[in-house]
DNA sequence: CGCCGGTTTGACATACTTCAAGAGAAGTGG
DNA sequence: CCACTTCTCTTGAAGTATGTCAAACCGGCG
């Protein structure tokens, strides 16, 4: 079996402390979360979580990326989600999960069993608190996605996913170039994410490195040399 | 101005009382909810929420439907989720709204300013749980929609709509066909939701009808005469 | 009656997919 | 170190679903 355990973090040293489920909780209910709570590790590319399994348990990324996705009957999938760090996955409440998660990188979670866990949302309201927030969070960017989906082209879905990827990971210097930056999914997986074939994602961006907006240093490393025109082939207004 | 106030319907006889973010709450909490919430009343047609615009209040649908949709900068324009009695509006602890609000029928919506809000969230764990379960179910159908907007083909977007519509308002009988149902959005809003124009929903309709899977009584009333047939449309498995 | 918004239908354009072949990297084993 | 496989990615050619543009239809309402 894929899933093993790893050496205990303290809560206190934890890297997801303050923005995870249990941010808003005190010493106190930190404690207690403590004795509660397990840890799981997964090797990237295995499953975390079937659609349709028994939903056991609860739980926050702690290292990696997962995805959450979803199939139609005849193999086509869509990603609907991607799970960092301090992400929430699972559904209190629900005995099923409906999406697949699958570890996109190697994975550390921090787990809870669901029943109790159901059980600190009705006692500990530091709990529900944070996950009200994180829930509305979520929905708020499923919500962009949403548009970039049902409305953008392909060019513009792929210029909002690499300035997505910019704004998480890299500074813009003044002239509008970036440095070095990792291409943390593959093609077929950007492809999956923005509702397009490997192939279009592919041929855009081919197209936007001789364009002269992408450069590549290697298939999984690129840095964008104007950022001004990556911007303006997303589509969205200028916020 | 388009807001009025309407007459007061105390909290023990709401149409939502069950089921909006006040559902968990008991006898006292509900007198204290009782004394801070104000009605406003929107017409068909009328803007509630400007993208941008300052969020003063937070509120539930209490009568009618409401559409939540964004806009790229050339117009193009998505809708994001269908606001229907007992969902939320706003989002506690940001200062602006990032979507358009717009009533598609008349709409009723029971208010709470904003901050007074947030403070409950602190004091009143019955109303952060309820939250979180509002905004988690809401998760998933945005999730589901996801997968709608990115995979399907024009004729599963749309069967897959007609079979929502059916499961929320109608019952299908044994022979697989429904009673009359209504049609709550013109072709140009369904398109709108669908990720489609107009045309395309038009057609598509059109072909269901001649193929003897829906029949229109009147543009904006039809039935469904082989739900099997529909279902099957959607490309969704058979869950 | 004649306008008007919502709708249907047609003809055409095109962005994206599909199918297919091949090139680069990266790993494996002799 | 060099075949050999395997996987990812690129590029091309052809097909198709959906968008675009445009005209006509229909029911409602002044």
């Amino acid at each position: 079996m894929n899933v093993a355990l790893t050496t205990r973090i303290k809560c206190r040293d934890c890297p997801i402390r303050h923005r995870a489920v249990c941010s808003r909780c005190d010493d106190d209910e930190m404690a207690l979360l403590e004795a509660m709570k397990t840890y799981r590790v997964y090797r990237a590319g295995d499953p975390i979580l079937w659609r349709g399994e028994k939903l056991t348990f609860v739980a926050s990324v702690v290292h990696g990326v997962a995805t959450l996705g979803k199939s139609l009957e005849d193999g086509r999938t869509q990603m609907v989600g991607l799970l960092l760090p301090s992400d929430f996955i699972g559904r209190p409440g629900r005995r099923h999960i409906d999406f697949d998660v699958v570890a996109a990188t190697d994975v550390t979670l921090c787990c809870f069993d669901r029943k109790p866990f159901e059980l600190l949302i009705e006692t500990m309201p530091h709990i529900a608190q944070r996950l009200a927030e994180i829930a509305l969070d979520e929905l708020d960017s499923a919500r962009d996605w949403m548009v970039l989906l049902g409305r953008k082209t392909a060019r513009e879905k792929i210029a909002s996913f690499i300035e997505m990827l910019v704004r998480r990971q890299g500074i813009v210097s003044l002239d509008g170039s970036t440095p070095d930056l990792a291409l943390p999914l593959t093609r077929d997986e950007i492809a999956n994410y923005l509702g397009l074939t490997l192939e279009t994602v592919s041929r855009h961006l081919s197209s936007m490195k001789s364009e002269g907006i992408l450069r590549f240093t290697d298939r999984r490393h690129f840095e964008v040399s104007d950022f001004d025109a990556l911007h303006a082939a997303t589509g969205d207004d200028t916020a």
